[in-house]
DNA sequence: GTTAGCACTCTTTGTGGTTGAGTGCCAGCG
DNA sequence: CGCTGGCACTCAACCACAAAGAGTGCTAAC
C-alpha cells in the first residue's frame, strides 16, 4: 500500500524476527524491552496498529500480540537486511555429502534433499528434470519379448530412464544393437525432445534414397516416441517428519492437509516449476502458492542445472514462520553444490 | 493360559467386535443390551473380570469399559468364526485395477498397494522382491564412459533393474554386446544369485582351455558381482493418510512414531519378510512385531509370487483395532490377483 | 449360577473466578 | 506534533470445584 516510514519498517522487521524466533504473537511490551527500541509500548502500539491497518500484521484475537501476515513476511523477505552466512558445520556436512565424486543424477538429487532435511527443521524438496528435456548421451534398445522393447536412455547428467514400448515389426537383438549404434552416432548433445523433432522432420521430408538401416531406425524411433511417456517429471521429498516438530502443525487437521499435498506430488511440482522463468532463487510465502493445502507453508527454492542449462529446482518447504535469513543462503549454497557436482 | 469356557470365548469375541466397531472401551451394560446375550450386566462383569485376569482384556482406567489386549486380539483372530466375503464392489475395483494385462513388476505392486489403500481405511504395503533372488530373463550391458558400465537386468516377472559398475578393462560397446549375448544364451531360469554362484564356481575351477570370450565374460561378471548392491529390497506404501482418520492416531506423538517407522522403511521390511517361512497369510498384532514404533499397529499380509515362487508379501498396516474379518479375506484375494497377473 | 442393588471410582463436562498479557484511547508533557 | 503514562477493557489460560455419567466390585438374595 502506501509507503512505510523508516520506523514502520523497523517495527515490522522486529515483529517478524521476534515471531520467527518465538512462534508466539508478539506484543508491544516485548518489543519495547528489546534494546533496538528506545520507545515505550504505547508508541509501538500505535505503529503496530498502523501496520495492521495496512495488512502487514494481524491479531489472532483481540487481546493477543501481533503476528505477521503473508504480506508482512513478503515485505520482510524483500527487504531482508542481512543474510546469515552458511555456518561452517553446514558447509562441512554439505562437503561430505554433496561434494563427492560422480553419481547418477538421482543420487545427487537424493543427497541434496537429504542434506536439506538434516540441516534444517523443514522438508527438503527437489524437482526431477523432465527427462524429455535432458540431453541424451546414450540410447540402447533391449529386446524383451516379441515386439516388446525396453529403451534405456542415459542422459549426460547421469540419469537413467527405462521406457517400455512395442515396435511395429519383430526385430532381433542384433538389429536393435545396430540401431542403437546408429542413433548414438547421430546424437550430438540433443535432448530427447530434440531427437523426436528431428526424427519427425526426417520422416516428413520423406526423401527417397534412404538406406535400409536409416529407414528402419526411423520406424523404430517413431514407435518409441509414439508411446508418449505418462512418466512425466516428479519430485523428491525428504524430512517430512521435521514438520511435526513445529507447533503450528500440532493441529492434526492442518497437518493432514499438508501431508495430503505431499502424497499427491503433482501440486508440489506445479508450485515448484510453476513459473520456470529463470528466477535463480524464489521464495513463495503462504497463500502465494495458490495451493489451498499449502497456505500455511512457505517454499524457498533455487535452480540447479548443468552447463548453464536449468534442470530443476531444489529447496525447502516449511511453515511461513521460517528462518528465511538462514534458509535462503543455505538453499542457494546447496543448489550450487549440486550443480557443481553434476558438472562432472 | 488356562482354557476358556464357551461363554468366556463368546464374551471375548463380543467385546473385540464391539470395540472394533466403536473404538470405545466396552462396558458390561453395552454388551448386555446386545441381542446375542440374555445375561445381565452383573454376570457379564464377572466374566469380563475373569478375562482381564487372564490377560485378554484390560481397562484404560478403573471406571471405564474393557478393551482387548494384543493377546485378546490374537485369540479373536485365531478363532475367527466367520470371514466376511470380499464385497462385490471391492471385487469390481480389484478387477478393474489388477486384472489387466501385463505391466512391469513395479506397476503390479503399485496397483496392489493402491487398491488396498482405496478399499480399506488403512495403509497398503508390499515388499519388493530382492532382485538378486529373481529369475533373470535378460542381462544387457551398456557402456557409459571408459570403464563405467550400466547393467540392465530384466527379470521374468518384468522387473527392470539398473546397476552401475566399473569393469577392470576398457571394453567397447560391441564387446559388451557379445558378452550380453553370451550370458543370455547361458541363462536358463537362473536367479541373479544363481548366476553369481555359477560364475564363481567356473572361476574357481580355473580349468584351462577357456576360449577368450568366455574368460572375458567371467572377468566382467566378476566386476559386476563385486559391486555388491547396497540396493537391497524395499517396500512400497500407499495410503498413509488413511491412518490419520482413526481416533487412535489423533495423538500427535503416536502418529509421529508410526510415520517415523514408515520413513525408514527398513523396520517395516524386517517385519514383513522377518520370518519368510512360507506362511501364506500372516497377522501380526501390536507388540508382536517387536518394533517399538509399530506397537499400536497390526499387519495383515499374504504372499504373492509367480510360478510357485514367493516374491514378497502384500497387505495392510492399520491400528490393532482393525476389521480383521474383512481385511484378511481381502488381503488374500488381492495377493491372489497380483500373483495371477504376474503369471503372464 | 444368576441377578439386583449399592457404594465407590474415575473421567468428563461445565461453571465461575482469577490472573495476566495485551490492546485502544486519551490527556498531558516536552 | 510526537511521545508517553495511565486507565479501562478484552480475552485466553488456568484453576478449583461441583455435578453428571459410565462403569466397576462386592454382596445378598433369588
Amino acid at each position: 500500500m502506501e509507503t512505510l516510514s523508516a520506523r514502520h519498517i523497523k517495527v515490522l522487521t522486529a515483529v517478524v524476527e521476534e515471531y520467527i524466533h518465538s512462534g508466539e504473537p508478539v506484543g508491544s511490551r516485548t518489543l519495547s524491552r528489546s534494546p533496538r527500541f528506545q520507545l515505550s509500548p504505547a508508541t509501538l502500539r500505535n505503529v503496530m496498529a498502523d501496520l495492521e491497518d495496512s495488512g502487514f500484521l494481524c491479531q489472532p484475537h483481540t487481546s493477543a500480540g501481533r503476528i505477521p501476515t503473508d504480506i508482512g513476511f513478503r515485505f520482510y523477505v524483500n527487504h531482508l537486511p542481512t543474510f546469515a552466512a552458511v555456518s561452517s558445520e553446514a558447509r562441512l556436512q554439505i562437503q561430505e555429502r554433496l561434494e563427492v565424486q560422480g553419481g547418477r543424477l538421482e543420487e545427487v538429487l537424493q543427497d541434496g534433499v537429504l542434506t536439506l532435511a538434516q540441516l534444517t527443521p523443514y522438508v527438503g524438496v527437489v524437482s526431477l528434470p523432465d527427462f524429455r528435456q535432458m540431453v541424451v548421451r546414450h540410447i540402447r534398445f533391449v529386446k524383451l519379448h516379441e515386439r516388446r522393447i525396453l529403451a534405456v536412455i542415459v542422459s549426460v547428467s547421469g540419469a537413467v530412464q527405462n521406457v517400455l514400448f512395442e515396435s511395429e515389426t519383430i526385430l532381433s537383438q542384433d538389429q536393435l544393437n545396430r540401431f542403437s549404434n546408429y542413433l548414438n552416432a547421430l546424437l550430438g548433445s540433443l535432448t530427447l525432445n530434440g531427437i523426436k523433432r528431428k526424427v519427425l522432420q526426417e520422416m516428413a521430408s520423406d526423401k527417397q534414397g534412404y538406406d535400409e538401416l536409416f529407414a528402419q531406425v526411423l520406424a523404430l524411433s517413431r514407435s518409441f516416441f509414439a508411446q508418449d511417456p505418462d512418466q512425466q517429471s516428479d519430485v523428491m521429498l525428504d524430512g517430512k517428519l521435521n514438520l511435526l516438530e513445529h507447533p503450528e502443525f500440532s493441529d492434526v487437521d492442518r497437518m493432514k492437509e499438508i501431508f495430503k499435498a505431499f502424497e499427491e506430488k503433482g501440486s508440489i511440482l506445479k508450485i515448484l516449476d510453476g513459473a520456470l522463468d529463470g528466477e535463480p532463487l524464489r521464495v513463495i510465502i503462504g497463500a502465494e502458492s495458490c495451493c489451498r493445502e499449502m497456505r500455511h507453508c512457505s517454499l524457498v527454492t533455487a535452480e540447479y542445472g548443468r552447463e548453464g542449462r536449468t534442470l530443476g529446482r531444489v529447496g525447502v518447504i516449511g511453515p511461513t514462520r521460517m528462518d528465511y535469513s538462514r534458509i535462503i543462503p543455505l538453499v542457494n549454497y546447496i543448489a550450487d553444490a549440486m550443480s557443481r557436482r553434476l558438472q562432472r
